[in-house]
DNA sequence: TAAATAACAGTAACTATTACTATTAGCTTG
DNA sequence: CAAGCTAATAGTAATAGTTACTGTTATTTA
């Protein structure tokens, strides 16, 4: 990762400030209006095209709601969870490397990444 | 499930029929084009209004693409790879129920569902 | 400091999906 | 089994999220 050649920008930079600012998992709308408020002229074509270069570069990940995709500024391996009462999402763990790495093993696969979300009700909710 | 008064439809089982024909995981597009040899003047509303009814009612779930929603007709759980050198689809299974009771014990969460995508390179393009 | 071009703002276009409307066709009940 | 109720339909318009295009600006490099 990382490989690619990026100039500087303050549209990227800032749109990662404000992804790192948040533990919402905000889809690039969401993004768009933050950023707004320090760059009042950016355009929403800046965002999504410096929030695909921020996951190609590795800086973000994302994550897939139902349509929308949402980001992540909360890179190291984790899961997500999303409360079909209240809509929260949360960054929970439950899969680790070594399920992954054991069925590489039994398998012919060769498993690049992977992507566990999970819905029910949240604590908050209960 | 299936608790959902829903009249008997032609269009509606065609769907299904063509949906249980494959072993691809479609997007609604690729379903209305099948769908159409058998009913030529079928509208992709009623491909897209039927889908998620048979969603709803639990015949087939659907699976997250990046950006589109596909559709499958094993309802079994299981998990989904998808081939990042030929963009085919796997059913595969590394995820069961153990994994989520035992993080249900361990907090306050109540997950209801989980969805779990793979991807990498399959056993064919290795 | 000038040339090369990545990144930009603004806007148009595209794609997947949903909503709307008038019509058709399953189902229920007398 | 005919009449009435309304779910489901075809066809079309609208919406939302995202990507592509164009002329301009700004970062890098030599």
């Amino acid at each position: 990762m990382e490989s690619i050649k990026h100039r500087y920008s303050r549209q990227r930079e800032t749109i990662l400030q404000v992804l790192r600012g948040t533990l919402e998992h905000p889809n690039a709308d969401w993004i768009y209006n933050k950023t707004r408020r320090i760059i009042p002229n950016i355009s929403l074509g800046t965002v999504y095209r410096n929030l695909s270069q921020l996951v190609e570069s590795g800086r973000i990940i994302r994550i897939k709601d139902d349509a929308v995709i949402r980001y992540d500024a909360n890179i190291k391996h984790h899961d997500h969870f999303r409360c079909t009462s209240c809509g929260r999402w949360y960054d929970i763990e439950i899969l680790d490397n070594t399920v992954i790495e054991s069925f590489n093993k039994k398998h012919k696969f060769h498993i690049e990444a992977f992507n566990l979300e999970l819905e029910g009700v949240c604590e908050i909710c209960l």
